[in-house]
DNA sequence: ATGTATGCAAAACATTTGCACCTGG
DNA sequence: CCAGGTGCAAATGTTTTGCATACAT
């Protein structure tokens, strides 16, 4: 019952946000924009408007339920959160949105902004490449 | 000569170019957008157009002369290219920004692209805090 | 001269917001 | 019932583009 991952993050159960949330949870691409998840309910017929897509993508952020990718080109994309941070690959030419954790990198990330007194507050790190099949 | 700078990458030498290139190499700022440029250019009292701006900085860009950085909040800033690769820590009160090489975090990223087949082409990195100052 | 560059205003784009209406609890 | 949510259209902020004019070589 997903009505009820909404009440735990403490949004009311609206008919928008549940199908919202059914569309990032069920469609076969992890990376959705705004305008994509718009597009895939009117595909299947739903009426809603693309600034509550906004509005609910931005509150399920904000309660921690999906994760905005801010890559290139001025667009942003949302995925699932899955709890565990992870960063991504990009392949330039098929769009495909690969995901990756890398100790290390964190790890020093965390001694970078130490050394240089900065408290940490979030980092981004998009590595941009051609994948296998592009290539 | 300045003007050699601009020949040598290919393009013809104009007022704007120059005065563009003028406000990167002089001023204080380090990192600025192309509505700071363009101000700064406007404060010294000379008349340019902001989408001249615009065009000259893409133009540097792809020339090589200069390096954009796209942090979040959707505009982008510009900093004159010193030839060397580095990333970025940024702080969120302040927007100060300060610049980075770490050599373990360079390889890690391209240990990571091998791996999952990908030729990288690029990569950002940007480490968001709050600086000693703002703390 | 002549191909490029510029300035302006308008367009494009992704996203946000104001406001009257609708809806969930 | 009533605070909060939604849809629409209009506003936003940044960047791009069309086009007539101006300029570099």
């Amino acid at each position: 019952m997903e009505s009820q991952d909404l009440r735990k993050v403490g949004l009311k159960v609206t008919l928008p946000r549940m199908k919202v949330l059914e569309i990032l949870e069920t469609s076969k691409k992890r990376h959705m924009s705004a305008e994509d998840v718009y597009k895939a309910l009117l595909d299947m017929g739903e009426e809603i408007g693309l600034a509550t897509v906004y509005r609910v993508l931005t509150q399920f952020e904000d309660a921690g339920l999906v994760a905005r990718l801010n890559i290139e080109g001025g667009h942003a994309v949302f995925e699932m959160a899955d709890g565990t941070h992870h960063d991504h690959l990009l392949c330039v030419s098929c769009h495909r949105i690969e995901e990756f954790v890398d100790e290390v990198i964190e790890e020093r990330q965390r001694a970078i902004a130490t050394e240089k007194g900065f408290e940490m507050t979030d980092h981004s790190l998009y590595i941009y490449g051609v994948c296998k099949k592009c290539q």
